[in-house]
DNA sequence: TACATTAATAACCCGCGAGTCATTAACTTC
DNA sequence: GAAGTTAATGACTCGCGGGTTATTAATGTA
């Protein structure tokens, strides 16, 4: 029996049903994934919503990406790991004192990633790492590696200057790398669902770090007795 | 047709079948629960494993706990937020300065919680609050906010005494958690899943966490001026 | 030994979701 | 405008998993 669809015809200014737009598409799809992915998290991501929210059926979505990991994987070369090579010559070409690149740094890595939906992928990650260790694997080679190279750029240029104390670089870099994954964790978790009077305000909390930080890392004019340091 | 099994006899030694175990049942469920939870979280978890693990079959779990979420909620009462009152009198009687109690508390909670299999929950938290708020809501008061408290507590110590120098306790907190969170993500995740040549140790972690911290936090000998001070 | 009580089970229901495939319809070419 | 090509569809398969329930059997009682 025939629909009343088949008699409705749909109205002439719409775009027209079944477009056929084969360049247009992966990058839909794409844009679609990666707001799903961050909202909901990679096993809780449907298929057929990263569909219809491009615009496309199920069906399509395959015909582009042979499965769900796939789709997962472009996502992250779309939108995580093309930054580095920027961030990398940003870095090298930073004048000022050691300092002042590392507080310019976390800010701006905060402004232009961490406050973005793309950060969401880093967190999805973290959490879901175990059920899914070859997605796991791929973010390590394609982002951590880097990213942790970066940190450590950073921190050598201000012991090589004499203006911080000599750091064991294996754990000084989670010095800068905790505070702002910690961050990052909290505003897609915790952050995200409950209801707070005193939200964090990242801008505040980065600020607030980085005092820290810097009076814990820089050498000190009149150095005070610490204990809890590593004999040998 | 009978089964070959109505006739062979199971071995006398086993532990009967079908045992009726009331007082038993829910401790070994728990403990399963926990396991599995840490393991592979909350919506990956299947009722059914757990019920297989604790020896008894799916129907029975549900005899116990009306659903999954109420499962989780008795593994949190369980093995988490009833530390909270030892912890609390243990840094009340503390004897010592606010660093040596810093210290002490970082490295004790690592090796009394964060080291253990419970430390997974608060990783399952972080991990799947947005998909589970209501769970989300439940460890937020359960948790999280005495959990505040308690390093607030530890801080405002040292600041009373002239050992810290002021903070702002909203930010200051976050001091000594983001690190130590940092820690148990970390080891939940990434560090559980990928070959990695250097492996962080944890001890060694919090080592250099504290030594710059502890720098960061003290009343320097003289103050090299820093910038990044909030106005006003 | 007969009967009542209830802990435990296994089979069942039902909706969901990744991935497939035969069919359809929008373009291209001549 | 007819025929061929292929982008797009939606109905289908198939296994999975939370929760339910009728049935079974262990135990207590007399």
């Amino acid at each position: 029996m025939p629909s009343l669809s088949t008699f409705i015809q749909e109205h002439p200014a719409l775009p027209a049903k079944r477009a056929r737009r084969k360049e247009a598409r992966p990058g839909e799809l794409l844009a679609a994934a990666l707001d799903l992915f961050v909202e909901k998290g990679f096993a809780a991501t449907r298929a057929e919503e990263v569909a219809k929210r491009a615009g496309v059926s199920k069906g399509t979505l395959f015909l582009y990406f042979s499965s769900k990991e796939e789709l997962f994987k472009a996502v992250v070369r779309n939108s995580v790991s093309g930054r580095y090579p920027e961030w990398r010559s940003e870095i090298e070409a930073f004048k000022g004192s050691a300092s002042d690149l590392l507080q310019y740094s976390m800010h701006t890595w905060w402004a232009r990633y961490g406050a973005t939906k793309a950060s969401g992928i880093s967190k999805l990650i973290m959490s879901e790492a175990t059920n899914f260790p070859e997605l796991a694997l791929f973010y390590q080679h394609e982002v951590v590696e880097p990213g942790r190279e970066l940190i450590r750029s950073i921190l050598q240029r201000g012991v090589d200057s004499g203006e911080f104390r000599p750091l064991d670089m294996k754990y000084g870099i989670y010095t800068v790398l905790a505070p702002m994954l910690f961050l990052l964790m909290w505003k897609h978790s915790l952050g995200a669902c409950v209801p707070n009077n005193t939200p964090i305000v990242p801008e505040d909390y980065i600020t607030a770090q980085i005092q820290t930080i810097l009076r814990g890392l820089c050498v000190p004019a009149a150095t005070p007795a610490k204990k809890d340091r590593k004999p040998s």
